[in-house]
DNA sequence: CGTAGCCTTGAAGGTGATCAATGTTTGTGG
DNA sequence: CCACAAACATTGATCACCTTCAAGGCTACG
């Protein structure tokens, strides 16, 4: 719990969220919103509680998972740094409850940011609005994606899973997945075995097209890759 | 090509979308629109086409599809009465590209709004964009619970699919989906292959647990028909 | 009355799941 | 800084589920 720093502030400024949104205006989104540190593995929310917060990712990355019947979890997404997460949630005019459960993978920062303060100053700003529904958009075209690729061989898929991920983290080098993930987490993404990940990863391992050493995947050589599932 | 019917106004009234919206604000919302009607298998647009223009579903009901590698088709979603299509693409400042392909199946009637007047008068709304939002907030629930159901056996997921599928047309018939659904299209929205969907089916059928004759789908025993793939 | 779309059934084969056993890395407390 | 636990990674063997291919029947509609 507590304020946050200059850095994180311009952080937020800059990000996609607050494109073309004046700082007035972002000062009062931001009313009664309070700093949280989550631990690697500390959850954020889990799938139940009372939706009386949303969040925003100011370092670190925050998975969203779905518990299955079977115990497993699936991950329907990993924000990263500027993205929102449990927006949708907070229009509503009676108060919902999570559908998903949000935990830290490594070490997070989370701007929260009270119901209430949506309910008063997001729903005015008509471009916060615009910029909120155009996240929603990219994130629907990502399930859409999935559910397109489902019958695909999952050599494909998981090609087309670390390009998506490639994309969100990429940022600082070139690529390298940044993000810490795990072949369990791999797997729950794709809705797989973790077995059945590790088989794949290895064989690209031993043709010389990925590295990856303590959670970090490096693309070698995006273009095999990428030939060699007939994308 | 045409004006509407004052039966058609009011179903826009009543809808969900407009669910607390003054008259006039929702005369506004619909400047510039005409009223298309559409034959069984006719094109509303096309994936790649130029976003000019979204829809509300006035009768009948529109598939929502994505085109594969391999020319299969995945229905990523079946919009039914006084729903939005193609909503998301218009909020943002250039002109976007359809990522899906939208046809009718049976006859339908939509009422097409340009581009211009959701730039210019939805967007002013809050209430619409909340209830828009309403709508999208289901639409990737059912695009997560696809994703988070992925690896279960396929009878289980027919069953979530024909029960979602029953909770959009029941209105009229109890226990009965009115949908005009052919096997192609359940195999099609669940990415699977047509052969494996007629198996099922067939034994449900024999099981007496549903009926069918030319396209609509009745559960008989919904009860044992969910405690047969212990959901 | 012929074609197009839809439905059905059977046989063969492959992809990925499951189970089991074992090795490796990371993190924490003494 | 070491010891130990917990999380993570790996490999092999077996098997079920669903796909694919093939062939044929039914129904609607111009």
């Amino acid at each position: 719990m507590g304020q946050f720093t200059a850095d994180e502030y311009s952080l937020l400024k800059n990000s996609k969220l607050y494109q073309g949104i004046e700082s007035d205006v972002l000062q009062k989104t931001i009313e009664g919103a309070f700093v949280r540190n989550l631990k690697h593995r500390e959850y954020l929310y889990t799938a139940g509680g009372t939706a009386e917060s949303f969040s925003i990712v100011l370092s670190g990355a925050i998975k969203l998972v779905r518990p299955t019947v079977r115990g497993e979890n699936i991950i329907v997404h990993i924000a990263t740094v500027g993205e929102v997460i449990g927006a949708l949630l907070m229009g509503h005019d009676k108060i919902m409850n999570y559908l998903i459960t949000a935990k830290s993978m490594g070490p997070s920062k989370v701007l929260c940011i009270p119901r209430s303060t949506f309910q008063t100053n997001w729903k005015m700003s008509a471009q916060l609005q615009g910029n909120l529904s155009s996240t929603m958009y990219s994130r629907m075209n990502n399930l859409q994606d999935d559910k397109t690729y489902f019958a695909a061989p999952l050599k494909t898929r998981l090609v087309m899973l670390l390009l998506r991920y490639l994309d969100q983290s990429e940022a600082e080098m070139p690529g390298v997945i940044t993000l810490p993930l795990t072949r369990q987490e791999l797997a729950d993404s794709l809705g797989v075995a973790v077995e059945s990940v590790i088989r794949i990863m290895s064989e690209w391992i031993h043709l010389g097209l990925i590295r990856s050493q303590s959670q970090t995947i490096e693309i070698i050589a995006l273009d095999k890759l990428i030939k060699s599932v007939e994308l």
